[in-house]
DNA sequence: ACTTTTTTTTGGTCTAGACAGTCTAGACCA
DNA sequence: TGGTCTAGACTGTCTAGACCAAAAAAAAGT
């Protein structure tokens, strides 16, 4: 953690918040010069920012700031509270029921743990602006991800990154729509005959485990679903 | 394109087939030895190659071919026939409806060109074994994908990588639950009171213009859709 | 004022070293 | 038998140069 060229990275963007878009950077033999390090070692930098798409180069021209019109995130990984905030919109969870129990079958398969180890089944209830909007059961393996209730209240996503520094790498979701279980309607605040997105999401951390699975119905009148697929 | 760790990576990946799962490569610097480039050059090839998930690194230990297993592909770039088929279905398309015409101001906007250019409106009905799952309505600007009516009955996503050389790299879909489109229920064999999966999609190019927008009816009953999102 | 030529700057690639931190296997010792 | 030490192998990081081709800027010529 303590190499030079993530350090770099850091202090780029940083740097690179108060530019603005498409802003041009310096070059990188003036950064190497500035920074005291080698081309090489700042091109690396460079590089973790083009990847996270906060730069982008221009051969024989320079290197530039993300146009964010076109690169605006979409991002499963960010956790419903941060999502609506990016739309402006301000978040609420009810939280409907939280468990340490033993994984049976289903769960255990889901998740790819031995059957019985614990689990931690979480149910919300996620609002925007106080508009029901999605029932989530959402299942974590005690040995990966250890939980608490006030972890749970607060942002589980974060606290996997920056506390336990899992690195989760992507999410498969399975969509379905559907009609909604029965006892959920009265939460989402609609009737049975009104369709809704079924999505089960399966997230794997860097080394193959699996962080989390959950099943959720989302109110397709008033959440829409966008997911961006890279190639 | 003449780079030296291009190149290397094109080797390298065609050494990896023949290793199977969880093989170990030979050490860098064997390597580098071997291949009679530097270290760094072949780092930046295996670089590559753990971008493209076809190699992993243990630190300290070594390098290693993809457990594939756990990294199945899942992409919406396939297009729907070679979707079917890799889950060993055969796919058959109805083509419904296929003109060019100028753009009206909504197309224009979803395709970011200007309103009046021509684009390619195709309807299709798709199946698996003969089962109808999905209608789908796209829209191809003619300036960045000029169509025939051959092509649009082959593999219009082949046609754009292959031919014209086309890079696409990412597709953003809004996803929606709700009840089918009164015209297109009989084609999908379902009635007014089926749940289905509504989805835009939009396709964008390397260079950011749009090549394809489309609306589709997916029968949820018969037809799952599964999405990976990367970090 | 305009065009052509030359020079400079830029990112892209590559080299041949170097040191650090980690893991393994074998030697050695208690 | 079990613990410790050590030498070697490995990846990770970093350096200080170098050359290339394309773009842009500057200079020169008309």
């Amino acid at each position: 953690m303590s190499a030079k060229y993530h350090f770099l990275a850091e202090q780029l963007e940083a740097r690179i918040e108060k530019l603005g878009f498409n802003a041009p950077l310096p070059s990188e033999r003036d950064l190497a010069l500035e920074y005291k390090v080698s081309r090489m070692t700042i091109r690396k930098s460079i590089d973790a920012l083009v990847d996270k798409n906060k730069l982008y180069r221009v051969p024989h021209v320079g290197t530039f700031t993300t146009d964010k019109k076109l690169y605006k995130k979409m991002d499963v990984f960010l956790g419903f509270s941060r999502e609506v905030e990016q739309v402006g919109g301000t978040p609420s969870t009810t939280l409907l029921e939280y468990s340490l129990m033993p994984a049976d079958e289903r769960i255990a398969t889901k998740l790819d743990i031995e059957k019985g180890s614990y689990v931690y089944r979480i149910v919300r209830l996620r609002k925007k602006n106080n508009v029901p909007l999605i029932i989530d059961e959402s299942y974590f393996p005690k040995d990966t991800v250890p939980l608490n209730e006030k972890i749970v209240q607060e942002s589980i996503y974060q606290y996997i990154q920056t506390e336990l520094g899992l690195n989760m790498v992507f999410a498969d979701q399975k969509l379905v729509a559907t009609f909604c279980k029965a006892p959920y309607t009265q939460y989402l605040e609609i009737d049975e005959q009104t369709p809704v997105m079924y999505v089960e999401l399966t997230g794997y951390l860097e080394d193959g485990r699996i962080f989390e699975y959950s099943e959720s119905y989302k109110n397709s009148d008033r959440y829409e679903l966008v997911i961006r697929s890279h190639h």
